[in-house]
DNA sequence: CGGAGACCTTGTCA
DNA sequence: ATGACAAGGTCTC
């Protein structure tokens, strides 16, 4: 095990720990002390913490598995998609859209993750009309119970996600019913399933090979994926950067400052789904998805605590609405 | 094709 | 304290 720490270079504008570990893109990542992050990915524990100029990160891992500091830093840098950079984009964004520049000054540093396609696939998939807690402990639940131990850090044990096949055994279901995952845990077992019986890796493998409409097309072939999880697992997990996940924060968010005749819709349908979508990339860009998670981390009540409350923020604190997301699937 | 409800469970707010 | 309501929606009718 290595406790080492590492360097890899990074300028503060590119990279914001906080509101891209914590922005609800990926549910693996924790606060500890002293300013550092605890998260999991590629089977390993990850501890990073910001200097100047430079993420500071160690790496445990099992002792089996090769951890040289030039593959661990390719890997960091791949997962926090480094090759981006972002000096590029935040200033065109801001000029073609006051409310990203509004958004930007809080959230600099707002990166993609490039995480894993399974994970997310069910990860997401708890995500559905749900908190972000619960998601974050049903997440850790299917490491636990199918994943396999990765180390022990201070009395903890950490878990890798598990393959599909584990999430596809028998008796899974009923498992998970049993430990809160309410109605979600038959689209998990599920989805499982069908991904296993199409190939399991292989069916991953092609779904990381289409183009974003047929990819989304495919995933919402899975029980409990419809447009918007599609969206998530497109942006976040298969590169496809112009995907806008429309949940009831990019809707609320549309309807006020963008599409106005959107106030007396009550429920987004397949067409204003798109029609969102199409608006925001038309205003972004091909990255427009990345442009929204900034917009989409703005949004998030856990961020609004040590704001300074403007006459603006106040003034559409609670005019949360009763929409519902309720976009249907497409038809091939 | 669009609308309306149901759905597990937990956190939050009055 | 207790209930209503929302939570990064989706499925079914």
């Amino acid at each position: 095990m290595t406790t080492k720490w590492h360097k890899l270079l990074c300028k503060k504008d590119q990279l914001q720990l906080l509101g891209t570990l914590n922005g609800g893109q990926s549910f693996r990542w924790k606060q500890i002390p002293e300013n550092q992050w605890l998260g999991i990915f590629s089977k390993k524990v990850w501890i990073l913490k910001e200097a100047t100029d430079a993420i500071l990160y160690q790496v445990h891992a099992p002792n089996s598995t090769k951890t040289s500091p030039k593959k661990c830093n390719e890997e960091l840098s791949n997962y926090l998609h480094l090759d981006v950079d972002l000096s590029e984009y935040y200033p065109k964004w801001s000029e073609k859209d006051p409310n990203f520049k509004d958004a930007a000054e809080q959230f600099y540093g707002i990166r993609i993750l490039r995480q894993d396609v399974v994970e997310n696939i069910f990860s997401f998939i708890c995500s559905q009309n749900n908190h972000i807690s619960r998601i974050t402990s049903m997440v850790e639940k299917l490491a636990e119970y199918y994943g396999e131990k990765i180390c022990d850090i201070n009395g903890i044990t950490y878990y890798s996600f598990p393959d599909v096949e584990k999430l596809a055994a028998d008796g899974v279901e009923q498992h998970l019913r049993n430990n809160g995952f309410g109605y979600r845990a038959k689209y998990i077992s599920n989805s499982a399933k069908l991904i296993a019986d199409g190939g399991g890796n292989k069916w991953i493998n092609e779904l990381q090979e289409m183009k974003y409409e047929d990819a989304k097309k495919n995933l919402m072939t899975l029980m409990g994926i419809g447009a918007k999880v599609a969206d998530c697992i497109c942006l976040m997990s298969l590169g496809h950067l112009q995907a806008i996940p429309v949940d009831t924060h990019i809707y609320q968010i549309a309807a006020r400052l963008y599409m106005p005749k959107l106030g007396k819709q009550k429920t987004v349908t397949e067409k204003i789904y798109n029609e969102i979508g199409e608006f925001f990339r038309d205003l972004y860009g091909p990255l427009a998805g990345w442009a929204h998670t900034v917009l989409f981390c703005a949004d998030l009540k856990k961020f609004q605590d040590n704001k300074v409350e403007t006459a603006k923020t106040s003034k559409h604190k609670k005019q949360d609405s009763k929409t519902k997301i309720n976009s249907k699937k497409l038809k091939t």
